[in-house]
DNA sequence: TATTGTTATACTCTATAACTATA
DNA sequence: TATAGTTATAGAGTATAACAATA
């Protein structure tokens, strides 16, 4: 458990870091990560509750915007504008000295680690509330 | 990475249910449990500043005491009590559901694991600031 | 002078409850 | 009546800057 614990410490570290050195804060990041598809419906994805979103979208300010949905007008779709994708990219891009510790093991470790880590957490669905 | 992301992700989920059980904010719970040893100096541990260490500890209440050091008088070391060591330990049985997933995994597998999460982040320590 | 802990301040993230506009 | 999003409010976590006590 504690290096399970350090490992998912470190990787939030360098997640935070890395949102930092581009004017994110790390749930942001961890949100404009998740728009990079349209946005499923809301965002039950970010494990918290409706009331945050706004507040959130508010604060990524242009780097995403407000959508209508057609087909339902109550629904308002969050998409991720060019300047939004273009801050993913570069935050990812940052992540890369995470990922290189992954490229230094071998490819059987790195088959070995994505199939331990998958049995340890096997469902992603997080609850809202 | 995505997985890598999950993992996290699910073990603080974790540690964030079992610590609301038990009355506990997630950064406090893991305020506590550093504090089963006595506390080296101060929390650099938690990678946060200084000054957010007061008030962590005030809202910890009566899980945790401020003694003053008899060497230098301008520290303050911060123990847990009694109410706080058996916060942590009730915390900790909760977390025994995560555990069990890794008791799932056969000798070889758990080994593996710890290695391999060793080399992704070898070190721990976390720099304030 | 330098360091430890505190206070003051401000911002982000979070949940609950009440509200609106749609359905 | 129910749902999607918002607002208002409150509490927790965070950092910066200024301060007191001690070294």
């Amino acid at each position: 458990m504690e290096r399970l614990a350090r490992a998912a410490a470190g990787y939030y570290r360098d997640l935070t870091a890395a949102a930092a050195r581009h004017g994110l804060t790390m749930t942001q990041a961890k949100m404009l990560i998740l728009l990079r598809q349209p946005l499923p419906a809301l965002a039950g994805r970010l494990a918290c509750d409706a009331s945050n979103i706004t507040g959130l979208v508010d604060r990524l300010e242009a780097r995403v915007s407000r959508e209508a949905d057609t087909a339902d007008r109550r629904i308002k779709n969050v998409v991720a504008t060019e300047e939004g994708r273009e801050a993913v990219r570069l935050v990812r891009a940052d992540m890369r000295g995470t990922s290189e510790a992954f490229a230094r093991l071998d490819e059987e470790g790195r088959r070995t680690l994505y199939e331990l880590l998958g049995r340890l957490h096997p469902e992603d669905t997080q609850k809202t509330t």
